[in-house]
RNA sequence: UGAGAUAUGGUGUAAUGGUAGCACAACAGAUUUUGGUUCUGUUUGUCCAGGUUCGAAUCCUGGUAUCUCAA
């Protein structure tokens, strides 16, 4: 059996290479490139030729054939796009979360087996299981052991066909621990720094790399005052209520205030809604308050944004999210949940946020996910993923409102 | 137009004639394979012109601007 490892010349994948070929596995190396452009981008043109040098280094040092693919187009198409389409539409994509599903274990994996690979590893802090139920072979992901670590959020849209290809060598190990061994190993790429920003692209200055596609538009900043809430909110509440139809108020729970140019101030201009997320804070250059002001709202049809002040305002807490009926992905289609049906399960709603105690009620609006406390800034676009409480992630999907 | 009040970084404000401080914003680093969050640090100011005083953001005079009330 022949594994390819996609090798991004960091610490992770290497150390991912390593440890397969130590274990005596029929094991290569490939380098994907995905992304030229540098428009928006904080860093320069020369840094992609380096990781691709410090990957094919490791390689050497390993002892594993290197190879090189360019994805570009496809990423492109996949991930590019999709987060220009979800921006225009004022919502909060994950480019990574589709890296991983479109790309990595799609397009690359595609290269993989044109190269006569069965399996693709990569270095990802997440466990992979096999399991049987009903005599067949079911693929579970679970938490990577470091828990300051632990992606397999990013993988929460893989499938059980994708997932039957995928290998974690790294899962059961912390950072500490994957560093100390490259540094053993001499591995060229030991010392180098976590990579961050969008995968394959670094790290941008988001306005600027929207602004590509994305044309600017002044709109109005209003300020929704604490006290003034209540009475939202009750509006709100009014509106959800006479929308239900699932006759059990959870619309109330679940949908998020709608807020009105009139509920408010004006205090300021912005650039463009669609710049701007839920929860932000910085970027606004609105100052003289007591406390920070954050984003509680955007409205892209009014190119509005609503903010208000302090990091406990009310506007950013709600109680619960719901995901579209067809936009609910099950990593364990076995455990798929029933119309009417509703489950205790763990939830997170970005990477690396502590896993937070919900009800999801399956029906046929959607999947609601009720929290046990309130939670800040859930923000349309972003992927909800529910685990199992011995560290499992079962499904997921993107938060509709 | 009359009367009163006010004028301090980008914004909101503090400093009884004695080192111009705080918050927010901005910027920079740290954290983070999404956005965002969080943490640390840094920059920037006394409306203008005179005067009193050892010393003026503070007191006085004039100017300018703004606000409130009156008309």
């Amino acid at each position: 059996m022949k594994i390819i490892v996609g090798l991004s010349g960091g610490v992770d994948s290497s150390v991912a290479a390593l440890l397969l070929k130590q274990q005596g596995c029929d094991v290569e190396a490939m380098y994907m490139q995905n992304w030229h452009d540098i428009t928006g981008t904080l860093h320069g043109e020369c840094e992609w030729e380096e990781e691709k040098v410090v990957a094919e280094m490791v390689a050497k040092q390993i002892g594993i054939p290197f190879h090189f693919v360019d994805l570009s187009d496809d990423y492109r198409n996949q991930v590019v796009d999709y987060m220009f389409s979800e921006y225009a539409a004022g919502r909060t994509p994950n480019p990574d979360v589709m890296c991983n599903s479109k790309i990595k274990f799609a397009s690359f994996l595609k290269k993989v087996e044109e190269l006569g690979g069965d399996m693709v590893a990569t270095g990802h802090y997440c466990k992979k299981e096999t399991i049987t139920v009903n005599g067949k072979e079911v693929y579970r992901i679970l938490a990577g052991d470091d828990p300051n670590k632990d992606q397999s959020y990013f993988l929460c849209q893989l499938t059980q066909s994708q997932l039957k290809k995928a290998l974690f060598p790294i899962g059961h190990l912390t950072k500490p621990q994957v560093r100390e061994i490259a540094r053993k190993y001499n591995l060229p790429s030991a010392e180098k720094k976590d990579s961050q920003g969008i995968c394959f692209v670094g790290k941008v200055d988001l306005p600027v790399f929207l602004q590509q596609k994305l044309k600017a538009k002044e709109g109005n900043v209003v300020e929704i005052f604490k006290e003034d809430y209540p009475a939202i909110k009750q509006r709100a509440d009014k509106e959800a209520v006479a929308k239900d139809t699932t006759g059990e108020d959870l619309f109330r729970e679940c949908l998020p205030v709608t807020y009105l140019p009139e509920d408010g101030k004006v205090i300021g201009k912005h650039i463009g809604v669609q710049y701007y997320t839920i929860g932000q804070r910085h970027g606004l250059k609105i100052g003289g308050h007591q406390g920070s002001i954050f984003i509680i709202s955007t409205d892209t049809a009014t190119n509005t944004i609503y903010v208000g002040e302090g990091k406990e305002h009310p506007g950013l807490f709600r109680n619960g999210l719901i995901i579209k009926p067809e936009e609910i992905h099950w990593i364990r289609e076995d455990l798929k949940m029933k119309e009417g049906e509703e489950r205790e399960y763990l939830v997170r709603i970005r990477y690396r946020q502590p896993l937070q105690k919900a009800t999801l009620k399956m029906r046929k609006e959607g999947m609601f996910i009720l929290f046990e406390k309130p939670q800040r800034g859930i923000t349309p676009g972003q992927f909800a993923a529910w685990y199992e409480k011995e560290g499992e992630m079962l499904g997921s999907g993107p938060i509709n409102q």
